[in-house]
DNA sequence: AGGTAGACTTGGAAAAATCTTT
DNA sequence: AAAGATTTTTCCAAGTCTACCT
């Protein structure tokens, strides 16, 4: 996507979006097939610009981009002006292969949809995290059973343990054989085919812009792959059939054909304030699940633009903030307290904010506001040490030092309370964010993640002032700098540490190779020096001509091979520095991308080097940012005006007088909340009690392993009983449920980490404010 | 006021595609 | 062209947050 210049550009742009709108018009004419009646349109929209395009010809012809944040915006709430589609596709139902299991010694063929499970459950049936983890053997084996085993006179497979799955997963191989050694042709067809859905049920028409889908296949049944120590991995999730769907169109729109003979669609609907294009309800687990449009998609880029300009909007108002919440964290009031404390977190550790989650049918994962007392320690210094399994049961560690003031505010927050207990029990994510709500309008904790990864990168990539990067330079800077804002924002990847190393082995042998090779060009050169020096002296022009050319031929190989010693030298480096550092969700979420073009240009390094092309296609948007664009910068150079956060009614002089008043409120208010939790906890406790015999202490950290110790068993140690599904007895003694999570030992083991980044923060107190 | 359905953003793993080396 | 390494895309789980309901 190189091009002459952003100016030049977005002319070109104006002009490919001018044709698009002007012929939307006819767009209810000269359909072609799929239903697509603005195809017609867009070719000729295409065709109009190719005067202007011509002449930056690249090789593949790009699909003109909509440039949306030229347009007049959409009223309040509304995504899109007309939605048409082809509606959703459905994978092809499952060919039964035939394989049977050996149960017990007795070949059985299983009927399709167990047959399709089966083989899944075979794939996966070493991996730890999976088929080889007993809550997912358990629940598989519970569900698939109850499901497809009963239903179908097969229950006297009663037992997992005896199950062969050798003929299954000899299936699978050859399968996978047989994929790898198809012919060229092959290969073709399928891609053909493939190409032939996507064109057909892989995009959507939005105010008659032609655009790509991001999903658009109905999830085929299968297992479910729960993250951590997630109660429900392993169970089976079932079909979704057409009637689970409901269709989102305009309501001129013709409503596509379900693509399932005898089966129709749920519903339509023609709700112009969601961008989904379908949705249904997944059975297992009773998420929602959509189908909208790819992130490249306009309407995609539209919600991503305003997020970032809403991070960029918190610098107005961030020291205020700050200020107040370094005050409210001294504050003798319990929630006031807890309320500024969470907002230091949340601000300089960038912490999210913590939903309550349900222990029943979720992992156990925490945030902000829900983290307990386990998971913190005050050290001396005064430091901060945060230990906890956070989104997806990624391990947070982290050690910082933390001012007075934040220390005391935890030893407050920590005081008298058990290690199981809530640090802060007084707030929660909404009230937290309703009082950022009172400085900035539409502030939220989220926010925060978002500015201060801005914030970050700008920084890290500043520090390049000066230094004048070759490409590769650039390149290598600009990712360490996205790892800093990786390391703040804890996106971590696991590693397979063997394959890691043998990587780090082969790259080793290829410096090596390409050094001694290097040397060798130094050599040729040499040589080639002293051919010409002699051709020189021996005066002949002939050779001389040739030694020179010889020479140059040498010098510029010898430049090129040190261009590849430096790139692997460079590779070698970010392999090792980001081993554990997952770089692709800060740049695809967290980073405003209008810094990264910025950069680029600045140091004349092409966008391509960072940004893969679905980035690119993500973010046309950002291109407009020009070298000098700052994502910190003064209000005048950003335009963001100041917002006057509406005050609940009251005036300021009452304020004072409620405040009291509103305080002894809140305090009843959270002590009834506090009893009533605590009531709720008991009760869960005893009716899990007398199911299961789980739970006590179920957070505590310690009695896993002691529980473990005393358990030391079997993990299979589970058999049916008769054909009531639900029955699962011990073969041996004890109670089996009481093994799960102990058995379970993270999926991830915690990484330490050395160092890590936190934001940058300025507690300057201004002190013009109203507070209380 | 608290609870929750619904919608949208964020997340790592795995699969697929592409590039490099043999 | 096969194999192997690396990058990109896909998949779908798991967060956040608002609006709506009682």
């Amino acid at each position: 996507m190189m091009r002459s210049g952003p100016r030049a550009r977005l002319e070109a742009l104006r002009k490919v979006w001018r044709g698009g709108r002007e012929e939307d018009g006819c767009k209810e004419d000269g359909c072609k097939e799929d239903g697509c009646k603005e195809d017609g349109c867009k070719e000729d929209a295409g065709e109009k610009t190719t005067g202007k395009k011509a002449a930056s010809k690249a090789k593949k012809e790009e699909i003109p981009i909509r440039e949306w944040w030229n347009e007049p915006p959409l009223k309040n709430g509304q995504k899109w002006r007309s939605l048409r589609h082809n509606g959703v596709y459905f994978a092809e139902e499952w060919k039964p292969h035939g394989e049977p299991i050996i149960y017990d010694g007795e070949e059985i063929v299983l009927p399709p949809l167990a047959e399709q499970y089966a083989t899944q459950f075979a794939q996966v049936k070493d991996n730890e995290n999976y088929g080889a983890n007993p809550v997912f053997r358990r629940n598989f084996f519970k569900d698939w059973r109850k499901q497809c085993l009963v239903p179908a006179k097969l229950g006297r497979i009663k037992d997992i343990k005896k199950i062969d799955w050798s003929r299954l997963i000899a299936w699978s191989e050859a399968e996978k054989e047989r994929k790898k050694s198809r012919s060229k042709e092959e290969k073709d067809a399928e891609k053909a085919k493939k190409a032939a859905i996507k064109e057909k049920y892989g995009h959507v028409w939005i105010d008659g812009f032609r655009e790509e889908l991001g999903n658009f296949t109905i999830e085929p049944p299968g297992l479910f792959r729960g993250r951590g120590e997630h109660p429900k991995r392993g169970s089976l999730k079932p079909i979704t059939w057409p009637e689970d769907i409901t269709l989102n169109i305009s309501r001129d729109a013709p409503v596509p054909p379900c693509p399932l003979e005898g089966h129709k669609w749920g519903a339509i609907v023609h709700n112009d304030s969601a961008m989904w294009i379908a949705n249904w309800r997944e059975k297992l687990c009773g998420q929602h699940k959509y189908v909208w449009a790819s992130a490249g998609a306009s309407i995609s880029q539209r919600g991503d633009m305003a997020k970032f300009d809403k991070a960029r909007e918190l610098q107005y108002y961030i020291d205020k903030l700050r200020g107040d919440y370094m005050r409210k964290l001294k504050s003798k009031d319990a929630t006031s307290r807890q309320l500024g404390l969470a907002s230091w977190i949340v601000d300089v550790l960038a912490l999210r904010v913590g939903m309550e989650k349900n222990a029943e049918e979720e992992a156990e994962t925490y945030g902000t506001c829900s983290l307990l007392v386990e998971h913190v320690e005050l050290l001396e210094g005064p430091k901060l040490k945060l230990e906890f399994l956070g989104k997806d049961s990624m391990p947070y560690t982290n050690t910082v030092d933390v001012p007075e003031e934040v220390a005391a505010a935890m030893g407050k927050c920590l005081k008298g309370k058990a290690a199981t207990d809530s640090i802060f029990d007084s707030i929660s994510p909404t009230t937290l964010n309703s009082y950022f709500k009172e400085f900035m309008p539409g502030l939220s904790a989220k926010v925060f993640r978002t500015y201060n990864a801005s914030v970050t990168l700008e920084r890290e990539l500043a520090k390049s002032e000066g230094l004048n990067l070759s490409i590769e330079e650039a390149r290598v800077f600009y990712t360490n700098a996205n790892r800093e804002v990786a390391i703040l924002c804890n996106h971590m990847r696991t590693v397979n540490e063997e394959s890691f190393s043998a990587q780090v082995d082969r790259m080793q042998e290829r410096l090596k190779a390409a050094r001694k090779a290097l040397k060798e060009r130094k050599n040729k050169t040499k040589d080639a020096r002293a051919t010409l020096k002699e051709a020189k002296a021996e005066g002949k022009p002939k050779a001389l001509e040739k030694a020179k050319k010889a020479l140059e031929r040498a010098k510029a190989l010898e430049t090129k091979q040190v261009g590849r010693v430096k790139k692997i030298e460079a590779d070698m480096e970010l392999k090792t520095s980001t081993k554990e550092i997952a770089l692709g969700t800060s740049k695809i979420n967290y980073m405003d991308p209008r810094i990264t073009y910025a950069w680029c240009k600045k140091v004349g390094m092409p966008v391509e080097k960072v940004f893969n092309p679905a980035l690119i296609k993500k973010f046309p948007w950002a291109d407009v940012a020009g070298e000098d664009w700052k994502f910190i910068c003064p209000r005048e150079v950003s335009g963001i005006k100041i917002k006057r956060v509406v005050k609940k009614k009251k005036s300021t002089a009452k304020k004072k007088s409620t405040a009291k008043k509103k305080s002894t409120a809140k305090k009843k208010s959270t002590a009834k909340k506090k009893a009533t939790a605590t009531k709720k906890k008991k009760s869960t406790a005893t009716k899990k009690k007398s199911t299961k015999k789980k739970v006590t202490g179920k957070r505590k950290r310690g009695s896993a392993t002691a529980k473990k110790a005393a358990d030391g068993d079997d993990e299979d140690d589970f058999v049916a009983s008769g054909d009531d599904d639900d029955a699962f007895t011990r073969r041996k003694d004890g109670d089996f449920v009481a093994s799960d999570d102990d058995d379970d030992l993270p999926l991830r083991s915690p990484v330490k980490r050395s160092r890590r980044s936190r934001a940058v923060v300025n507690y300057a107190v201004d002190d013009n404010d109203d507070d209380e």
